[in-house]
DNA sequence: GACAATACCAAGCAAGCGCTTGGTTTGTAA
DNA sequence: TTACAAACCAAGCGCTTGCTTGGTATTGTC
């Protein structure tokens, strides 16, 4: 497979339209959002505060989106198609399982701490303010990404290097890796994103 | 240090007026509260549905509270006394750093997986509902909670146990065993509490 | 340049929210 | 029995919420 770089996956998927131009009206609405969810959560963060984040009045946003919860599930929906695709992007790029897998850990990372973070958090943490139906429909792109997760871990544990079940190890990751974005802060103190996979990878032992 | 069960702790800490009786109306409402605020979140849990949890009208609430938020305060403070108060205990009853570290993570899974786990959760996922004053008051006791891991954790790693940083090990489990609660199901499945310590501590190499 | 379709505004509605109020019941102790 | 505080109820106030409505600019197309 070629080597593909960040950005021109998110223009096959504008393309594709599976995800919003970060510069059309939709695209930057939801990027405020996503900000605003994750700062102050979705039950505190107003349609006016929305509305006025992309300076437009609160019932104009209505015509974008039919409610609110609307624009919950589109910034879910939108954030597990573009990651989905970068992290298997990622995989792709390397050969050994163990490559694979610092490979996934980076891409995730990388997408909880850096440009789609907010998106990434509020994919963790606003889960329960989604409808039950929306919930579903999100759980069968989730599946596909948590797929990719599962292959390569699986891979490892054939060889024997993984030192726990497959399963467990990536649900352990899922909690410890998103849970990064409460502490990890690159600027301030040394530890770069490489730093941190790499820490990561020692704790698994490999 | 003589050995204790976890219902002398609580009943002492019932005593030094540090946590309320679960039996008591103040006991019986943080409980429910805990509850609620999970399933539902803080924001979307309304005072008519507390009150309605203990039976009472919604106005009677703030005879024993002054404020919603100080309800969601008091479920964290009494928790963190808690969990503290059983780690110390847990830590307390093994030699080996490694069997400290093992205590510790099994008591945590417990705390989250367990008869506490609402109140777990909610300290976990509803920081961002806590007005900033309130953050501060609870920070100052969660500290006292995480210095018990990172002194266990930095004995392991001066013995060269340890296969990455302490405090980012830290970090990741505080991610890993918090995250439990959206997955682990000890009903249905064949994995025990043990059995999961055990994956952990696999996992880490230990 | 006509003409939709699209994007937006100004105003406000109905419902639900946290919390207050004034008054009644219940528990306790002399 | 009396006295008093703690616990609770019934009612509702003032405000904010998500969303609607009727109308006006703006944009793209032939």
């Amino acid at each position: 497979m070629a080597f593909v770089n960040q950005n021109q996956i998110l223009q096959s998927l504008i393309a594709e339209q599976l995800v919003s131009d970060p510069a059309s009206a939709r695209g930057r609405l939801l990027k405020e959002a996503a900000r605003l969810f994750r700062d102050k959560g979705y039950e505190r963060t107003t349609v006016r505060d929305l509305a006025a984040a992309v300076g437009i009045q609160s019932g104009s946003l209505f015509h974008h989106f039919r409610t609110k919860e609307e624009i919950l599930k589109a910034v879910m929906v939108e954030t597990i198609r573009l990651n989905t695709a970068l992290m298997q992007a990622a995989a792709d790029s390397e050969e050994s399982p163990r490559g694979k897998l610092r490979a996934l850990v980076r891409s995730e990372l990388e997408s909880i701490n850096g440009q789609t973070g907010e998106a990434m958090a509020v994919l963790v943490y606003e889960w329960r303010s989604l409808s039950e139906s929306s919930q579903v429909q999100v759980l069968e792109l989730r599946e596909i990404y948590e797929g990719l997760w599962l292959s390569v871990l699986e891979e490892l544990n054939e060889l024997g290097q993984l030192k726990a079940d497959p399963f467990i190890v990536r649900r352990m990751l899922t909690g410890a890796l998103s849970w990064t974005v409460t502490w990890y802060k690159p600027e301030r103190g040394g530890l770069t994103l490489d730093g941190l996979t790499d820490q990561v990878m020692a704790m698994l032992g490999l």
